[in-house]
DNA sequence: TCGAGCTTGTGAATGTGAACACAAGCACTA
DNA sequence: TAGTGCTTGTGTTCACATTCACAAGCTCGA
């Protein structure tokens, strides 16, 4: 299978995966088998045996997967090998959640710099990162960075993903809720964190 | 095309079109055609037109859709028409932001009540919610509350699914890292808000 | 009332991913 | 070195979702 097309659905997998193996790797652990794992991240083994294989043949048959290495390839697949940069705009509990949580640390990425309008916020230290006001986001160009998170109220979102793009920007986080349109050759992915709780109710049983 | 089962993708849309509706009603638009909710959605046409085709003839041939009255439907189908009440548990960086959201409102959730273990944020109060002992999730049930929000640390993700589950939670959004095991009645949606960010590396031009 | 111009609704075709079963291959023991 | 037990890797089948093209149906104006 290493000569096909990578499905989405698998790169969409990949971070799971990751996420999974990491903290398997932080208890100890040195091998796994797609059945075990699968038990862990709640999947199902063929599903991740299969998603391994596009990549080449990480397992050993009779053993199972060495936890290290494969979250080495995972990472270096994901291109989360060298560590990435990232900007954050709009500094509100978002943004400030978004800031304190440990998991983009986790995938490799370093929320480097941060801005916001608010003059009142503007100057002020969270988790090492001293915010800068929004105005100075044309900044980030110099220091290479590609990533940006969006973190601004919605009305604020398509601007803010148009300053980022003019900075070189070639992915966005967003977390407004709202479409934000960007040239083809950017990627964004966009989180509502409250759409996916709409989704539960018809999923629960009625009484 | 009325009798046949809804796809899950579907599903997973709806909420999308809700929110594109809803903010369209508010700024006092009345019809809208599905080309035109496409382009400001970022979606396309005929992807539109057959999802809402599962559940009947919503628009007019040569108009389009009336706006409030496919939200109306769109609340409906996913029984989002009662307000539905939901329980928070931690309230630290995220779970805070989780209470200032005003998302959660725009879909009919109420979060009715938090708590967290920390001695020092209870009692304290973030937009009209009082933060109770986490020792109290089993009042959740006389309160009928169905939908659980876990926003806790990950070792703390499972005890605390295992409880709301006891408490008679039948939806749980879960924001910690983590897979949670539940009944097979009880619905989960996880949401890791830094694993979305570990796939835009992978689509993003390496130079 | 008729025709022009739109827009929806949907059957069919196409594309994509999930599920499965099993052959291939490794480790370990005697 | 041969045999047993286990786990991976993958070709195939099946199920589901997207895309498309066009008929059906509405509005509006003359």
């Amino acid at each position: 299978m290493r000569y096909h097309r990578i499905p989405n659905e698998t790169i969409r997998r990949l971070p799971i995966y990751l996420r999974g193996l990491l903290f398997l790797s932080e208890k100890g652990k040195e091998n796994i088998s797609s059945h075990d794992l699968a038990d862990f991240l709640g999947v199902n083994p063929w599903q991740i045996r299969k998603d391994f294989s596009y990549f080449g043949d990480f397992g050993i048959r009779g053993v199972g997967y060495n936890i290290e290495k494969l979250a080495k390839e995972i990472k270096r697949i994901l291109k989360l090998n060298v560590r990435q940069k990232a900007a954050l705009v709009g500094v509100g509990n978002l943004g400030s959640a978004v800031l304190a949580y440990p998991g983009f640390t986790i995938y490799g990425f370093d929320v480097a710099v941060a801005f916001d309008a608010d003059p009142e916020k503007v100057g002020k230290k969270i988790k090492n990162v001293i915010i800068k006001d929004a105005s100075n986001i044309q900044t980030i160009k110099k220091r290479k960075i590609k990533l940006g998170i969006i973190a601004v109220p919605r009305h604020a979102a398509q601007k803010t993903a148009d300053e980022l793009v003019k900075a070189g920007v070639k992915g966005i986080l967003n977390f407004s809720p709202c479409y934000v349109n960007v040239p083809k050759k950017v990627k964004v992915i966009t989180i509502d964190i409250a759409m996916d709780l709409a989704r539960l109710p018809y999923y629960m049983p009625t009484n």
